[in-house]
DNA sequence: CCGAACTTCTGGAACGTTCCAGTTCATGAG
DNA sequence: CTCATGAACTGGAACGTTCCAGAAGTTCGG
């Protein structure tokens, strides 16, 4: 089989097998009701046979619209990032969009360069699962197709929607749930200095706070948790800011000997199938993904159909307690 | 900031800003060396001013290609897939191509339905990153822009290279490591028929064979894990075909009290993010990715450079042993 | 001072669609 | 028999690029 690749077949070349005009064809195939039956079908017949594709590109510089939403995501290796655009997809595809995804890990300005593709590509959206894109590539991207950040807002761009979970409530869910256990010294390890990591730690000083631990807050980073765990008055319980680091903790717990939740109890964030698989089972915070994903359709049709002022959308936490806390 | 969308600035807009031609504008913003410095400073500035951006839709209609490579994948959330994807996404780039990713998650005519979708794009080339597609849609897709499968690699299908490692030989590895310690019960967890999971199985089994343990291959599906590790006769160690399923498998040795590695070595495939993050760290097979990658993108370019016969590269694995086996 | 050679720029055709304004032809009302 | 109606179909223009053939203008050897 020698892979030959000759020019793909094309209207034309339906139009000339079929005997009928271009335009017959393009009717035809886009299911007209003014075709007759008979010559539908054996244009399709026809269209069949010689291996006819329709050319994306072609429609989509005649019409202007490609019936195609942009994803743009900064890792794949995210697991929550990856549910989100999975929910996403299945919300697109309800509505008769497809999704193509672009992912531009490591540094910055590639993810600029994925949006600004997309965006050249001609997509009738773009939903952007990242807090890590300038306000400014957001913004002129959103000159073209309506743009949607979901999952990882940044401070509200003008002009852009958003869809996200309240974190500063999610943290609180997370400190009532400790504290009414009778947990007092609840550590919380964040290192982040984006938009999500500082609502939470701002949700959990506050919460701390509101239930008279303030004096207990000890907000630690990362590569702090060895020390945290180590030291004497050690906390009894920490929060990690996401699933990820959670499991980090929990891995330090074992190397130090503690028993979770015995000695330690162990709560993260977003409800990852890093959450489900740990050992114990980790209590964390669950944002509504898949509601995630159907309103960021929603928004961007909503922008298609005309809508001007901007929405933030804000779903609700719930609290998963498993066996970790 | 009411956002309003009006049609894009195309050459035309630019080349009357500008005072010249749209060719004109064309030949400087693609840097052609016969404009002159002077014009196409100007040039680009009143690009720039106006907002232009190209439409990869006309460009790809009037030169039909696209500089655009597809990578469809069957799942976000298996890593081993992810990671490949990151590989050839750097290799894609290295070559000034850009990669648009597809995931056709859940059923197979999804899949199916991506490929197609990306060949109406208008892609240069097609990575398919798993091996639930029909081959005939492969073979279809081939017709028009050379499609490499990778990591995941079925039976060979005229026309299509592929990327792979030697899976047996990967099994084997791992069998001969374990009988070195001293091994005999030896068992195997593979509920794949697919390819990559059937070589593993087959390796598995020649290898005990090889060893002088063909009495002890003992092949079990994942959800009679629990059962193999309850029995009187529960093996010493267990080989699981990924590195998935290897993490269940140290979960049930979990419930059922048995130390890793003391009571039971486990031994995973593909040495993904899981393995590094496992409780004890997993030992595992290593697959090179990034070599991957670069491979599937090279063969790709070869492919457009007219080579017509069918390559397919199959990659040596790395056993690495950790604390797991 | 002619024209060759080069540099710089331009206009139009083409890529594969969609869509609009028709055209053709049969049907049937008057 | 005529003419309006409608069903079925057609031709050409347009979408935003690229590319080719060629038009200006400039330089320079003879």
């Amino acid at each position: 089989m020698p892979a030959v690749r000759r020019p793909r077949p094309t209207l034309l070349d339906v139009a000339a097998a079929a005997g009928v005009s271009k335009s017959l064809v393009s009717l035809a195939l886009r299911g007209d009701p003014g075709v007759s039956e008979r010559t539908r079908e054996r244009i399709l017949a026809v269209a069949d046979q010689v291996g006819y594709r329709p050319s994306l590109s072609a429609r989509t510089l005649k019409q202007g619209r490609s019936m195609l939403v942009g994803v743009v995501i900064s890792s794949l290796a995210n697991p929550y990032h990856t549910e989100i655009v999975a929910s996403v997809e299945d919300a697109a595809e309800a509505q008769g969009l497809s999704v193509v995804l672009a992912h531009g890990s490591r540094e910055r300005h590639r993810l600029a360069d994925r949006v600004q593709q997309l965006g050249d590509l001609g997509v009738d959206g773009l939903v952007v699962v990242s807090s890590w894109v300038p306000a400014e590539v957001l913004t002129t991207a959103a000159r073209r197709a309506p743009v949607v950040m979901v999952g990882r807002t940044a401070e509200p761009v003008p002009g852009i929607d958003s869809v996200n979970n309240d974190d500063e409530h999610g943290a609180a869910l997370v400190v009532r749930h400790l504290a009414a256990q009778g947990h007092e010294r609840i550590a919380h390890v964040n290192g982040s200095r984006r938009p999500a990591g500082t609502a939470r730690r701002r949700g959990y000083e506050d919460a701390m706070a509101a239930v008279g631990l303030e004096s207990h807050v000890r907000t630690v980073e990362p590569d702090g948790v060895a020390e945290l765990l180590a030291g004497p008055g050690r906390p009894t319980a920490v929060f990690a800011r996401n699933d990820v680091e959670a499991c980090d903790v929990l891995d330090h717990a074992l190397d130090a000997g503690l028993a979770v939740p015995a000695d330690l109890a162990v709560v993260g964030y977003d409800d990852t199938m890093l959450a489900r698989r740990a050992r114990p089972r980790l209590t964390t915070v669950q944002q509504q993904r898949e509601v995630m994903g159907t309103r960021a359709v929603e928004l961007l049709t909503g922008r298609l159909g005309g809508r001007a002022d901007d929405v933030h959308e804000v779903l609700e936490p719930r609290l998963v307690v498993r066996a970790s806390g």
